[in-house]
DNA sequence: TCATATTGTTTTGATTTCAAACAATTTGCG
DNA sequence: CGCAAATTGTTTGAAATCAAAACAATATGA
């Protein structure tokens, strides 16, 4: 006795203790989730449109508090925005501390935020294809109590 | 009004949007709980522990299969097991098909295997922490639908 | 004023992953 | 059986993603 309870585990292979343990269906959703959102939105990886969002949501934000707010180093930052200026999406603009960079959208990055927008809430759809309204706000809230 | 509902969303930031997105949420728990692990599993990630306890689960799988279970490229777990077996955890063994490879523990994996587990019953406990055995349960059960 | 802290940056390196091509081997069709 | 086709593990090359350390410019505060 003992078969293992899951829908598909591993392509025949007894997943052993895994299915039990939050990290690793975690690891499996969130494989499944962004494919699904790389097959929908074209071109730009999940956490850049995170990024765009988050630049959209505190026009003028500073380069530090964006890292931190995505858990990223301060060198980190400085490489992904390098790449979301050379394809124009945002720009970098001196502050009033001339330390600092302030981060806004272009009108570009408006617009395909726009486009993406759209394209997002299909995906979401389709994530949550399987679970009901509230089903969906459940895993949504659990899901915050884990991650701080 | 409406301030967003949201725990600790991004140190003081507008989360925007992003926190009413499974994708999202499953990044965050995510990070959290990996981080949690490397804290307290030294020395290997989690994906490796998984496929450690994938290999002890199936003694002598094939190399292919186990790319297969865990998602990956065949060629990708060339590297991957060329660590393991680097660190003396697994070693390959040539199958009667002489095509393939038989992976299995060593006495040195099945050791630290047995280690990590318990390293890891804490490690699930912390991450469950603020949630009720059926809440756990039940996130498991929605992270199920979620990542076929 | 001047020591200290912060910000963005550069450089370096680690990790993880895939795709394409390849030899060895097996399988299956005729 | 015999040979074309498929499978397996591998090598090579490349692309993302990320962090740590050191640095110059600038701001802060005692």
């Amino acid at each position: 006795m003992s078969r293992r309870t899951q829908r598909r585990p591993a392509a025949g292979l007894d997943p052993g203790p895994l299915p039990g343990l939050i990290g690793y269906r975690l690891r499996l959703a969130q494989q499944t989730v962004f494919r699904d959102f790389a097959a929908s939105v074209h071109g730009i990886s999940p956490g850049r449109i995170g990024m765009l969002l988050l630049v959209e949501a505190n026009p003028g934000v500073t380069q530090s508090r964006l890292a931190l707010a995505v858990g990223r180093d301060r060198s980190t930052m400085v490489g992904v925005l390098d790449q979301l200026e050379a394809k124009r999406l945002v720009e970098r603009r001196k502050g009033a501390d001339r330390r600092t960079n302030g981060v806004w959208l272009t009108r570009a990055g408006r617009s395909l935020l726009a486009r993406a927008k759209r394209a997002i809430a299909d995906h979401e759809q389709r994530v949550a294809a399987r679970l009901s309204a509230a089903e969906r706000a459940k895993l949504l809230e659990l899901l915050g109590r884990i991650g701080a």
